[in-house]
DNA sequence: TTGAATGCAAAATATTTGCATCTTC
DNA sequence: GAAGATGCAAATATTTTGCATTCAA
């Protein structure tokens, strides 16, 4: 999602009305590194919006994602999480702090890499890849 | 998990007391390709011992992937998955009928490859990594 | 003004926890 | 016999559904 389009705009150009909650859980998305769950951002969009409810979370959340506006994933926690840019690239895991990060710029290409590689052999029409690994994030290995 | 051992062997060669229920919960996963959910087991192993809580078979399923006895993972559903084949290898996934796969044998490798590919882009000390594809399975792909 | 979005409440799904009873070693 | 496993029940966590009210276009 361009950082320069308001998201009024883009809201409109992918069919869907503005309102002031979707502009918002649009803008948080995109200004986030973190890979949001559902519960976390209700908590930071319910501080400009109080009375929000989780259910329009979740409703626009999924709206999001059938249009392409963005991408839920889950790393294995039994919880989904969503991710603004849409871009296919592989996520490391800290399995310390559980911290989701995008893969090193130098591996934008990875995913798209592995998944052609696959597409050939493979009984499957394939479609798409999500690329996930684990580890220990710089921090937790030096102990902060 | 080798096929010519007895399960009660295995059992206590992982340090853990052989219960007829974790005997048969391990043998199922053991000669299932199909990654079964906590859900499904329990239906299964319940028609043998119809005293059979949910609580055993999350309890059990834990301890075995603990133990290093199988492994546990999430295809996107928001459900876990077991699988006793702990070899890294990576699954493909049917968007139609929402099969899971293992990924074909020529590709046995590619986990392993990807991840070492990983290990040394990133600001992450890798120890393990998952890879899903998803497409259509033949059977969907020809309409049955 | 009208179809769609929101909020509130309840339900559904998957998993975890507490505890008494029973079993394995 | 003691530590550990099982079963039953209740609790928790996450997501989904139903419906009346409000809002965007």
């Amino acid at each position: 999602v361009s950082q320069l389009k308001n998201y009024t705009q883009i809201l409109r150009e992918h069919g869907l009305r503005a309102t002031p909650q979707r502009e918002l859980i649009l803008e948080m998305l995109a200004g986030s590194r973190e890979h949001p769950s559902a519960d976390y951002l209700f908590a930071r969009v319910k501080e400009r919006f109080p009375a929000l409810s989780l259910n329009t979370i979740y409703k626009t959340l999924d709206l999001f994602e059938q249009r392409g506006l963005i991408k839920r994933f889950n790393v294995g926690e039994n919880i989904y999480r969503y991710d603004a840019d849409i871009h296919p690239h592989a996520h490391v895991i800290c399995l310390n702090c559980k911290r989701v990060d995008d893969i090193n710029a130098k591996l934008s290409d990875l995913t798209e890499r592995v998944k052609n590689e696959v597409a050939g052999h493979s009984g499957y029409r394939i479609i798409s890849a999500d690329l996930y690994f684990y580890g220990l994030c710089e921090d937790c290995r030096k102990g902060r």
